[in-house]
DNA sequence: TCTATATTTCGAATAATATAGAAATATATT
DNA sequence: AATATATTTCTATATTATTCGAAATATAGA
């Protein structure tokens, strides 16, 4: 019972479930999902730790980046998607969100990033 | 999406759960559902009322009892019940549950929930 | 090795949620 | 009407979550 209280926990959480949305569309890393939901870096990572600890992400490094993806085999999960799918693709906040994703990458974003800590010079 | 984040919130609670799975046997009274699950009248009443603000419970009363209900009619809920079906028949907690409601009928919880307060004469 | 970049962990502040008990409300019974 | 019962609302408190910024860790490149 306590798996299924965590995932629901998981997907309670506006933040997280765009993250989720985020990665169906595809693999990212932490600083173009900060980027999005333009949240703290260290708050993208607690999120993560939260999705990856109920098994529904899985990351991996790729030089100093760490790319997260969605788990995949987890069924229950994905009835739960398959059933929610048509609302969401219609959700502004996720076609929104979406469009950020194809026009960031994630060497710009870091950049971005960068810019933002050292006053907003562009 | 707000509306999907406030069903995952409202599955997200131990004893929310419990009491969803509760109402698949049969409705249920208030001091039934407070008896089975342990906890003061108040603290049922309020997560009733954010199961019933989610849609996914009804109520109506009988005499001087409110007595509620699963919806029905939800067809994302149901489907997310029936994809996790099989696993909450098979829960410890969830079959104690049934054992208690079994037992149980909302004219002898009351009496038992006033021996408690009056101190436990047995 | 030193520096820059990307992420995580830690610590603290804030916000949200769950809980219980007392008071209020509504209904039934006498 | 008065009393008992069932539930809800109100108030306060305790617990849990979210968030950020700073410090720590890990990797890449000069």
């Amino acid at each position: 019972m306590k798996k299924y209280i965590d995932m629901f926990k998981a997907l309670g959480d506006r933040n997280r479930l765009r993250i989720l949305l985020m990665l169906r569309v595809r693999p990212l890393c932490v600083c173009e999902i900060s980027e999005v939901l333009n949240i703290a870096l260290s708050t993208v990572s607690s999120h993560l730790k939260i999705l990856r600890n109920t098994g529904l992400i899985e990351d991996n490094k790729d030089g100093r980046w760490v790319i997260y993806r969605l788990a995949g085999g987890n069924e229950f999960f994905d009835e739960i998607m398959g059933a929610a799918a048509a609302h969401f693709e219609k959700d502004t906040q996720v076609i929104r969100d979406r469009r950020i994703i194809q026009k960031i990458s994630r060497e710009v974003c870091a950049s971005k990033l960068n810019e933002k800590t050292n006053g907003d010079l562009g």
